[in-house]
DNA sequence: CTTATAATTTAGACAAAACTAAAAATATGT
DNA sequence: ACATATTTTTAGTTTTGTCTAAATTATAAG
């Protein structure tokens, strides 16, 4: 698999949990960041390799060997991403983007053995499952905030947007993966949450609160 | 700089030591393992991007810029073999092909935190020094054992063949970085050494005798 | 000095992955 | 049902880095 070839088969993997029926050419081309004739010819490409099956005009789905290499790649991204947090000093914010050369690096000796060196990771740093050596997920128990229950109180497990913009944001409010929360009350007007953290309260808007995930505790 | 033009850099700046004048198309295709074709067109670009200078017929030779840049992927190539040895259990003999893709992660602060944390490392695995941020090289002083002298006593501190297949017969005569020898013979009819380890005696043929580089204590 | 050989460059072609523009198929609205 | 809008595919280019084959320049020998 060449890298843009593993780059697709992450983004159909990811746009399959969202359009579990088959995955469409715009919604690939906008999610790889080029143009939908440049997708066909890689999605063409990909049913070639049996990676995928794709009826034209129809969409695509993985194939099993095609879901198996996406989960790889998506297993060294998070691995490496625990690394560069937790022994190269760096914020969740700045991991993605050198996570998404290193992820190609294709070595499972390299692999193996830094999930050992990490102890074994279940988690990344943004609170997605990293996928074990089989491809096996641990499930995570998960709501968004938007959704949680007034007087209720949630630990932060999770978050949706991994942008640098929101993860700072989040950084500058004090709120990281477990901190501990309690719903104060929702405003039906603008769907904006008050939310009380452990030294203060604060009111986020509907969109925070769609990218947030809490467990109850 | 893209991965074939770092590769090309890197592979210039070594055949310069060998050959200071100026780097021949033939031994730069050698190196590359490619065509002299393929070697112009690329020289061609680079000399473009005023990465070396190139006189038609007469070879390249890095301008300051072209130096600087393979000096800072040859820094990238080693720290990682370092990293792959002290902290992911790779023997010496592994690390080269994997630090051949890591070298091309192009992020000043992945190089400087992973320098800092295998603790500024001033040697690689196979004892070839480590250019500090700024490029500079801590000269190693060295001798090649073909040319040590009978009755003295060296330490091993480096090796010039890295290939796998070389480490490995190091490796099963126990001979590695530190391994401390005296001479005890020279052949003249082969060039064959015969050295004198802490435990045994061995005799090496003139082709290890110029790969294994020595410091006399 | 002329010829043979070797090294180097040029010309033309190809595969990968992108693009633009145009054609074809599907979906939508009345 | 049928015209229109949207989505998807096809056709034809482009760029990067490679190749083969042919032409050019340098080097070596007689
Ligand atoms: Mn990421
Ligand atoms: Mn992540
Ligand atoms: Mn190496
Ligand atoms: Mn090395």
């Amino acid at each position: 698999m060449t890298l843009a070839e593993e780059n697709y088969l992450k983004a159909i993997y990811h746009l399959e949990q969202q359009f579990p029926k088959g995955v469409s050419t715009n919604a690939l081309a906008e999610e790889m960041k080029t143009k939908a004739s440049s997708a066909t010819d890689m999605v063409k490409k990909l049913a070639e390799k049996d990676m995928l099956t794709h009826i034209p005009y129809q969409g695509a789905t993985l194939s099993e060997a095609g879901r198996g290499y996406a989960v790889k790649v998506i297993r060294r991204h998070r691995l490496w991403e625990v690394f560069l947090v937790e022994k190269l000093n760096f914020s969740w914010d700045e991991v993605h983007e050198v996570a998404e050369h290193l992820e190609h690096i294709n070595s499972d000796k390299l692999i193996d053995e830094l999930d050992a060196f990490l102890e074994f990771p279940i988690y990344d740093p943004h609170g997605d499952p990293i996928p074990d050596k089989q491809g096996h997920f641990k499930h995570i128990e998960k709501i968004v905030l938007a959704k949680a229950e007034v007087g209720s109180t949630y630990k932060c497990v999770g978050v949706d947007d991994t942008s640098s913009k929101f993860l700072k944001y989040l950084d500058s409010n004090a709120i990281g993966l477990g901190t501990i929360m309690t719903i104060k009350h929702k405003e039906p007007f603008d769907n904006s949450i008050k939310i009380a953290l452990e030294h203060s309260e604060m009111v986020v808007s509907q969109s925070v609160a769609k990218n947030l995930y809490l467990k109850k505790v």
